[in-house]
DNA sequence: GTTCAGGTCCGAT
DNA sequence: ATCGGACCTGAA
């Protein structure tokens, strides 16, 4: 992939099925928002890896990453951005995988820009453990308390932001700080979690595909949906397919009530994104 | 007042 | 192994 290079800290790739606005909405990350007053047509700006990071398109189809030095780009963001993976090849597997099914394809011909990005493993596990019989407005607004009580400050042109606390820094929060940031039920189990993490018990880097969902649902307050939405936004396992309401509702409505998940193949979970994402659309309207 | 939101826990069958 | 009720919180 040729990325070429705008200015300081500034690149861009040529990426004409990239969907920025999709991927930063489709409720798999909670830290990123649009910018209203940007230059470019969309544009999305947030934290991850520590770093005060902006990804826009313009007219040219050209996805731009802002933020980081030239080396980052193939280290981290590239990776992070979902670019290192064939979406052409993706989706022609799922839609072989579903037979074609009416509604998928509909769902990948009107959300196919989206991509899954490559989250950070601690930031995911707690950011799905908010999730919890949660909205998504409520849990980006518990996330970003988390970060301004416990990260590390960032400092921007666009004032001051915090990067998600390591583990070793949330693990130092009391239950009873956490309950008064409005987590409820939930704050006993991210201390849980951010001690299991920063005292070694448990090791988020020895998560695979193969163990990842045994091994995380013996945390407390991570079921099967929780631990599936890491193993696909975290750990990298796209046949990981996370059944929430939405894609309840889609089982229910869209597939006759019953899926099979033993054939939803090795990209399911990008699938599945496609279908919640879509489905949320038409909900929308 | 009730329901719902990217669910999980826990105790009872 | 499966099932139902309870659960913090806040917006509609």
């Amino acid at each position: 992939m040729q990325i070429y290079e705008k200015s300081v800290n500034h690149f861009f790739v040529y990426a004409p099925d990239y969907d920025v606005e999709r991927t930063f909405e489709c409720g798999q990350c909670f830290r990123f928002e649009k910018n209203s007053d940007s230059t470019f047509p969309c544009e999305y700006s947030g934290v991850a890896h520590g770093r005060y990071m902006q990804f826009a398109t313009d007219t040219d189809k050209n996805l731009h990453i802002i933020g980081a030095p030239r080396d980052e780009i193939d280290s981290i963001w590239l990776h992070y951005l979902g670019l290192d993976r064939d979406y052409d090849k993706i989706k022609k597997q799922i839609l072989k995988d579903f037979d074609n099914h009416e509604f998928v394809a509909a769902a990948i011909k009107q959300t196919g820009g989206l991509r899954i990005l490559s989250q950070e493993r601690f930031e995911t596990l707690c950011s799905f453990i908010l999730s919890q019989n949660n909205n998504i407005p409520r849990i980006k607004k518990l996330v970003e308390a988390l970060c301004e009580k416990y990260g590390r400050q960032i400092k921007t042109s666009q004032g001051v932001r915090y990067a998600f606390p390591s583990p070793k820094e949330l693990a130092k929060a009391e239950i009873s700080d956490l309950e008064k940031m409005k987590m409820g039920y939930r704050a006993r189990y991210i201390k849980n979690a951010a001690a299991a993490v920063a005292s070694g018990d448990f090791d988020l880097a020895a998560l695979t595909p193969d163990n990842a969902e045994e091994m995380l649902m013996s945390l407390l307050g991570v079921g099967k949906k929780v631990a599936a939405c890491i193993r696909l936004f975290a750990v990298g396992d796209y046949a990981s397919f996370p059944v929430d309401v939405w894609v309840g509702r889609i089982i229910e409505t869209r597939f006759g009530g019953k899926l099979d998940f033993s054939k939803t193949g090795a990209y399911g979970g990008v699938a599945q994104q496609y279908l919640f994402c879509y489905e949320r659309e038409l909900a929308a309207e």
